[in-house]
DNA sequence: ACGTTTTGCCAAAACGTTTAATCAGGCAGT
DNA sequence: ACTGCCTGATTAAACGTTTTGGCAAAACGT
């Protein structure tokens, strides 16, 4: 076995100084092309092909003690990395990363973990001298950041700042339940109900927020017998579902608090025998990868800007480790982010009922 | 506005020293609590209360750059982060890491960026003198490692090293499946179809490697009739499972490729009437978070272990990096970690037909 | 009282960079 | 021939640790 190649001796610039004839202060200058600072194109094109032949890589941990800052951006998540969302928020981080040459060091904290845990974590990136982090949460309406991030420029994801000091982003649920419900009112639905989840978190009262202002926009007044609720799995969905649709009035569209409870309503429409969407259209939130694209018939739905958030996120956190000292102390309002509503087949206009439009079944082929 | 807590003057170790009266070293020693070195109770004490109370946090990039060690392991993925599982692979990582005091940093190749950014990739990691990098591939059969990665310990994950020096860990596809009908088997079912994916790749030949193991092991013949396939998603299961199903000799169960496909059986068997499981069994693969279980009946299925992956790679990252120098190239067979079966709901007995044990719709409660 | 060991601590040299300050020489203008 | 100014480089001091190799003083054995 050979083990020639084991052996590397790791070139650092003073090597390449010495093989060039020239001092280390030169090597760094060409290599970094520091301005204000003059080399001769000939020794520039001579250091530049003497590191290049001895395989030279820079040691950042050097370089960051000098220049004392490491160019390593902390990502704290909470739990964060368990949900099937999250790969999205870190990706999302990682290329606006990349993007500014930057690196992405993860520490996940347990979401059972106490506070004391958390600052460990956040200690433990600040030793690692990262010039800025990112506190991912599950969506939260506000938390208390663990001080340590006092000591570095910081971001929110998922959650306000109890202290209101550190810029957050959000996604705008409510903005984006309001579209959908204008979607369904645009297609000809008046009895549009919400089947919502009967755990109260942030995102339920959003959603409930913008059903509630989609109705209101649409002049279609507030009907109460059409909001039910049930755990936020598909079990919850079918029996919220079962609960609206096995009545006289049933409604004409249903807007499920989550896709999980939208494949519930598939279950609860399909043994009622109504079909989706020419009976009834069913509408989710999360655009939850796979369910989303591969119920049938696909599930028109509204997607969470995961991926932005993580983007957005470093790309502010680079204007604040830029900015000058303090300055990143007036924090900002919070960032809601956009959520779009992605259309697809669970949508169809309104079954003529007293408005003798069209009939049931109205177009929309599809194989059945 | 009280900027009073934005002046943080960086403690360092002298700072202490200076504060308790000591040298550096001292203070080195036992903040470290460092071996075959001696300190009395009384000073050792005074260091560490006075380090406290002056907050001071240790600088890794200086202590890395002395002790030629960053503690940090680099984790290449190729697209993974992509993917809704790929966030298994990171979490078990990084909680791995964790419990190694060490910590991730990430860095994410498109899956097609050409080798050259990947080489780019690699070295960014190294430049930040990662002890040891985990290459974390979609499923391939072989990869040749970017020659970069030679420099420090490295493993793989998901792929075998053409070079065949680099430890892989891959998930034991064949296995699972195997399982799989075993448990079918079991179960009575004799006439087991497969509905596989009509793209070859190695999950492919894996599992139906292990459907023909599981077959040959319950002394079942092979019958090529129930080997159908399609796009490996829920439509191509829709029509793989019509076509399998709707014959008068159709199977009592049907081993899906992998979940969404399970789905597109799901429509496929209520839209023949057939009831999952009294009149047909299926099984998916990948334990797809969430459709597996929001699904209903809920799916048995096979788990990836992504997360066992992770942690096998950092764990033996870790064994690597502490092997003196070059042993780590003494590098080992691949290890296959096993794909658990999670059995739910969707699996029932054979109904009788030839063997008169029981009727359909044998037990299984559930509302219907 | 005198060697020897043990105890407790410290000075200084690394680690691989960046950067402020300086310098030798050539060239132009007086 | 002197002064001054560019040009192309260099010297040396950081950055914040760890670690080697000591060295005084205290403790101990005789």
């Amino acid at each position: 076995m050979n083990n020639e190649e084991t052996v590397v001796p790791k070139v650092g610039i003073r090597d390449v100084a010495r093989a060039a004839g020239v001092s280390v202060t030169t090597v760094s200058h060409v290599l970094n092309d520091t301005p204000h600072t003059r080399t001769s194109e000939a020794t520039s094109e001579r250091v530049r092909s003497i590191a290049r032949e001895l395989g030279y890589t820079p040691n950042r941990l050097a370089r960051g003690l000098r220049t004392r800052t490491s160019e390593m951006i902390g990502l704290l998540t909470e739990e964060i990395a368990t949900t099937p969302h999250a790969g999205r928020i870190i990706l999302g981080a990682q290329e606006e990363a990349s993007r500014h040459n930057l690196t992405l060091a993860i520490i996940n904290s347990h979401l059972d973990a106490g506070a004391e845990a958390r600052r460990a974590d956040a200690r433990a990136l600040i030793e690692r001298q990262v010039d800025g982090i990112i506190y991912a949460t599950v969506f939260h309406h506000e938390v208390s950041v663990p001080r340590e991030l006092r000591a570095v420029p910081a971001v929110l994801i998922g959650a306000l700042d109890r202290q209101g000091v550190v810029p957050a982003v959000l996604p705008d649920e409510a903005g984006g339940a309001a579209e959908l419900v204008a979607l369904l009112a645009e297609a000809g639905h008046r009895r549009i109900a919400f089947a919502n989840s009967s755990i109260e978190v942030p995102a339920t009262q959003g959603r409930l927020v913008g059903y509630l202002r989609g109705l209101e926009t649409a002049g279609i007044p507030r009907d109460d017998r059409l909001i039910a609720s049930g755990v936020s799995e598909a079990a919850g969905g079918y029996t919220a579902c079962l609960e609206l649709l096995d009545r006289a009035d049933r409604p004409t569209a249903i807007f499920c608090y989550n896709d999980r409870m939208a494949m519930g309503a598939y279950r609860a429409a399909q043994e009622l025998g109504l079909r989706i969407p020419e009976d009834v259209s069913i509408v989710g939130f999360d655009d939850q990868a796979p369910i989303a694209a591969s119920v049938y018939p696909a599930l028109t739905t509204v997607a969470l800007p995961h991926y932005e958030m993580g983007a957005w996120a470093v790309s502010t956190l680079t204007r604040l480790i830029q900015s000058t000292s303090t300055a990143w102390y007036r924090s900002t309002d919070p960032t809601w982010l956009p959520c779009p509503v992605v259309v697809r087949e669970s949508v169809s206009p309104a079954p003529a009922r007293r408005r003798g439009v069209r009939g049931p079944g109205s177009g929309r082929s599809g194989r059945r």
